[in-house]
DNA sequence: AGCACGCCGACT
DNA sequence: GTCGGCGTGCTC
C-alpha cells in the first residue's frame, strides 16, 4: 500500500509546505488519521497521519521514528480533506491549518470535575429570580460545572458559589458521564405557515443526507431560529450531529436559553476561551458522538464530528465569520465546503443576506427559503430619518429634540428604548485645542480613543493604552485637551443628563466581557429591569428583547465614509439588524434614524425596508467592474518594520504582477493603516474574472519573487477588510 | 512554531 | 575573561 515500507507522512502543527516522512516502528499498525507523537529536533510533537504515500524526499539516514501512537479516536478523513482544502484555498501551510484542528488540548487526561446538583430546599426558603433561575438550570441537565451553570442560567459565578455556600446546592462528580442529549421527539412550538413549509423543506434536505444549501431568508423577528430547530430536530432523529455557528459568542446566551427550552438538553458550546477541562470534556463529546449539537464560533468547525449532518450558519452575513489573522478565512464559506465533504445539507440563515449569498441563490446553486413576515403578529417597525441638518442637536449634544422626544415617551410608556452608536469609547480624537496636536498611537496610524470610564487613551487596532495625559504632551498647556467626535459613552453621558430617571445599561464588547456578562445584561434587560439600552454592534444582533420598542441610531452615515467596497452593504445590514430589535411583540416598534445625509441611497433603502431594491442597485454598481461577488479578489499585505523594505518588496511584487485577460491587480499602495503594530504596510490588490481561480495565479505571482525574512507578505482570499 | 547556533556589549 | 542580547536557520 505504501509506495516506502515502514515510512508515513506526518503532518505537524507547524508552517511547513508539507507533511513529513516518519518511520513507522516494527509492530505499530497505522492508519491515515491516527494522532502520533513524533521526535522533532531535540523535542516530542503530536502530528497526524496524512494521506498518500511517504514523499520520500528524505533519505532513510535521515528518517527518525515515530514514537507513540496516541489513545484518541483519530482525525477523520473529511476534517483531513478539510485541512487540506482550506490550507489550499488560502495559500497557507497546511501544518498551520492543522494546528487549529489540534489547538483542543484533548491528549491529555483530566481529572475528575465537580460539578452541582440541586439539594433539598427547605418548604419555607424565599429564593432570588437568579437563585430560581440556576435551579431552573439544573432541572434541565444535571449536574453541571459552576461556569456552565452560570451561563446557562445567566447569572454571575457568585450566585452559584452563594448559593453552595448556603447549602442549597450539592457537590455531584462531573466525571466522564455524558452531557445530557437534547431530544429531538419533544414537541416544537406552534409555527407559521411560511415558518412550517421552510421548516418542511429543510427537514427533507437533512433526511436525503447529501450536501445542498438552503438561504433562510426572514424579516428580523421572523422566527428563523424556530426554523432551523427543526431541521435540528430532523437530524438527531437520523441519528446524526448538528453544528451551528455564531458569529459571536456572546450572542449564544439567548440561543441556549431558547435551544433548551426547544430541547430539554443545552447544546454543546464550543468557543476559543473555554476552559481546558471544558474543552477537553466537549472535544472527546464530539469525536464519541455523545454530543449531539455544538453550537459555536468559526473555531468549532474543526471539531472532529463523527458523523455530520447538518450545518446552520447564523446570521450568514456577519463579517465575524472572517478570521484576519493566522490563517486568513472565512468560517461560512469553508463551513459550506466541510457540509460538502460529510454529505450535510447547510442553512444559511440571515434577515440582510450577502450579496454574494444572493448571487447564488440566484445562479441556482442554493435554494431560496422566505419568511416574510414577523411571527406572532408583530409588525415590522416604522422607520424615520431624522436630518441632523434640519434638526441638530444642541451644541456639543448628539441627540436632536425628536429623539430625546421619542425616548421621553417610550420610557414614560414604561417600554425599553435603545441608542445604537458603533463607537466604542467616549470619543475617538483627543485634540489639543492650544496647538492643533492630535494624540496618535505610537505603533499605529490610528487615533488613540479615550475611554472616560476606564480614564486611558486606546488604541482600538493594537491594544496600546496609555493613561489620559493632565497636559498636552506636544505643547505642554494645561487642560487644553478636548475630546472630539462621537463615542458609545458620550451617549451614556448625554442621555443620564436627559433622562435622570431611566435606568440606562451601556453595552459594549468592552464593558460586556465574554458571555456571562451579554447574558447577564440580556437577561436584565428581559426582567424589565433596564429602560434605556446604549450600545455597540453587540446590540445589533439577533437579541430578542419583547419590551423593546423604540431604537434610535446616534450617527447612521458613520460606516459609509472610506470607501470600502462593502461599506453600503455593510450599513445597510447592520442598521437594518439594529432596526429590528424594535416592536419584537405586540407594541409597534419605531426606529430613528439620525443622518446629515437622508437622501443617500443606504438611508432611503433603509427607511423603505427594500432590501431587494438596495441589492440590486448595489449589484448593479459592481457589475461591470467585476467586483465581488461578480469577481474575484485576493490581497497581498506587505508588512516590515522598515519603510523601506516594505516598499521596496512590494515595488517588486507589483513589477512581477500577473496580466492577461479578466485580470487586474491594483497598487502597490501605502495600506490605508499604514503603520500597524509597529510594522510598515503595503497593499496590493488582485482581481479577476469570476471563472479564473486566484490561488493558482498567486501561486505563481510569489514563486517568482524571494521574499527577505525581515518582510512578511499575507495572503488575503476573498478579503472583507481593505484596511 | 520552538530551539538551537552565533557573533557583539556589561558584569562576577 | 564570561553571561546574554535576539538575528538566521533547521526540523522528516
Amino acid at each position: 500500500m505504501h509506495a516506502h515500507r515502514g515510512r508515513v507522512p506526518v503532518l505537524l502543527p507547524y508552517p511547513f509546505a508539507g507533511p513529513f516522512d516518519y518511520r513507522v516502528p516494527n509492530g505499530m499498525e497505522l492508519a491515515p488519521g491516527d494522532i502520533v507523537q513524533v521526535p522533532l529536533n531535540r523535542r516530542e510533537v503530536v502530528g497526524v497521519v496524512w494521506d498518500g504515500a511517504a514523499e520520500g524526499a528524505v533519505g532513510d539516514h535521515r528518517l527518525r521514528s515515530i514514537s507513540a501512537r496516541m489513545d484518541v479516536p483519530p482525525m477523520r478523513a473529511d476534517l483531513r480533506r478539510l485541512i487540506d482544502w482550506i490550507a489550499a484555498y488560502t495559500l497557507s501551510a497546511p501544518g498551520d491549518v492543522l494546528a487549529m484542528a489540534l489547538r483542543v488540548n484533548a491528549m491529555q487526561e483530566s481529572a475528575p470535575k465537580l460539578g452541582w446538583r440541586r439539594a433539598e430546599i427547605p418548604p419555607d426558603t424565599t429564593l432570588t429570580k437568579q437563585r430560581q433561575a440556576v435551579l431552573d438550570a439544573l432541572a434541565l441537565a444535571e449536574p453541571l460545572g459552576s461556569t456552565a451553570l452560570a451561563e446557562v442560567a445567566g447569572v454571575s459565578a457568585g450566585v452559584v458559589r452563594a448559593m453552595a455556600d448556603a447549602g442549597l446546592l450539592l457537590p455531584a462528580d462531573l466525571g466522564a458521564a455524558d452531557s445530557p442529549r437534547p431530544d429531538p421527539h419533544r414537541p416544537g412550538p406552534l409555527l407559521s405557515l411560511e415558518q412550517s413549509a421552510a421548516a418542511q423543506a429543510l427537514r427533507e434536505s437533512v433526511e436525503k443526507r447529501h450536501f445542498d444549501v438552503s438561504l433562510l431568508d426572514g424579516v428580523t423577528g421572523s422566527g428563523k431560529t424556530e426554523v432551523y430547530h427543526e431541521a435540528i430536530a430532523a437530524c438527531l432523529q437520523a441519528g446524526r450531529q448538528a453544528l451551528v455557528l455564531l458569529p459571536e459568542i456572546a450572542l449564544s446566551a439567548q440561543f441556549l436559553a431558547r435551544f433548551t427550552t426547544r430541547f430539554g438538553a443545552a447544546p454543546a458550546v464550543w468557543h476559543s476561551d473555554l476552559s481546558p477541562a471544558t474543552r477537553r470534556r466537549t472535544w472527546r463529546e464530539v469525536a464519541t458522538g455523545a454530543a449531539g449539537v455544538v453550537v459555536g464560533a468559526r473555531s468549532a468547525l474543526f471539531l472532529p464530528f463523527v458523523d455530520l449532518g447538518l450545518i446552520v450558519i447564523d446570521e450568514e452575513h456577519e463579517t465575524a465569520f472572517k478570521q484576519e489573522d493566522g490563517v486568513i478565512y472565512n468560517a461560512r464559506d469553508m463551513a459550506i465546503v466541510r457540509a460538502r465533504l460529510c454529505h450535510a445539507p447547510v442553512v444559511l440563515a440571515s434577515a440582510t443576506p450577502s450579496l454574494e449569498t444572493f448571487y447564488n441563490v440566484e445562479h441556482g446553486r442554493y435554494r431560496h427559503l422566505t419568511l416574510p413576515s414577523r411571527h406572532g403578529g408583530a409588525s415590522l417597525p416604522d422607520v424615520h430619518l431624522v436630518d441632523l441638518r434640519a434638526d441638530p442637536p444642541a451644541r456639543g449634544e448628539l441627540l436632536p429634540g425628536p429623539t430625546n422626544a421619542a425616548v421621553r415617551e417610550t420610557v414614560e410608556r414604561g417600554e425599553q428604548a435603545m441608542l445604537f452608536l458603533n463607537r466604542r469609547g467616549y470619543a475617538p480624537l483627543t485634540l489639543c485645542r492650544r496647538c492643533g496636536h492630535r494624540v496618535q498611537c505610537p505603533n499605529c496610524t490610528a487615533w488613540l480613543v479615550e475611554h472616560r470610564a476606564r480614564k486611558i487613551l486606546t488604541c482600538h487596532h493594537c491594544g496600546h493604552a496609555e493613561p489620559i495625559p493632565p497636559c498636552c504632551p506636544e505643547c505642554g498647556a494645561e487642560s487644553s485637551l478636548t475630546a472630539i467626535g462621537p463615542g458609545v459613552e458620550r451617549i451614556v453621558e448625554e442621555a443620564g443628563r436627559h433622562f435622570p430617571e431611566a435606568r440606562i445599561l451601556p453595552m459594549a464588547s468592552d464593558t460586556l466581557s465574554g458571555p456571562n456578562a451579554a447574558a447577564e445584561a440580556a437577561a436584565r434587560i428581559e426582567r424589565r429591569e433596564v429602560d434605556l439600552i446604549v450600545g455597540t454592534q453587540i446590540v445589533a444582533k439577533g437579541w430578542h428583547f419583547p419590551h423593546l420598542t423604540l431604537v434610535g441610531v446616534v450617527d447612521a452615515d458613520l460606516g459609509l465614509g472610506g470607501g470600502d467596497l462593502r461599506a453600503a452593504e455593510r450599513t445597510v445590514q447592520l442598521l437594518h439588524q439594529v432596526a429590528g430589535r424594535a416592536g419584537r411583540a405586540e407594541a409597534p416598534g419605531r426606529v430613528l434614524l439620525q443622518s446629515f445625509n437622508p437622501e443617500h441611497p443606504v438611508m432611503q433603502a433603509l427607511q423603505a425596508q427594500d432590501l431587494p431594491a438596495f441589492r440590486a442597485r448595489e449589484a448593479a454598481e459592481r457589475k461591470p467592474g467585476h467586483w465581488p461577488p461578480f469577481g474575484r479578489l485576493a490581497a497581498l499585505i506587505v508588512s516590515a518594520e522598515r519603510e523601506a523594505d516594505a516598499e521596496e518588496v512590494a515595488q517588486i511584487l507589483g513589477a512581477a504582477a500577473p496580466h492577461g485577460a479578466g485580470i487586474v491587480v491594483l497598487g502597490p499602495a501605502p495600506a490605508p493603516l499604514a503603520i500597524l503594530r509597529g510594522r510598515h504596510r503595503r497593499r496590493l490588490l488582485l482581481k479577476v474574472r469570476r471563472d479564473i481561480a486566484v490561488q493558482k495565479l498567486l501561486r505563481l505571482w510569489l514563486s517568482a519573487v524571494s521574499i527577505p525574512s525581515q518582510v512578511r507578505v499575507e495572503i488575503d482570499v476573498d478579503p472583507m477588510s481593505f484596511l
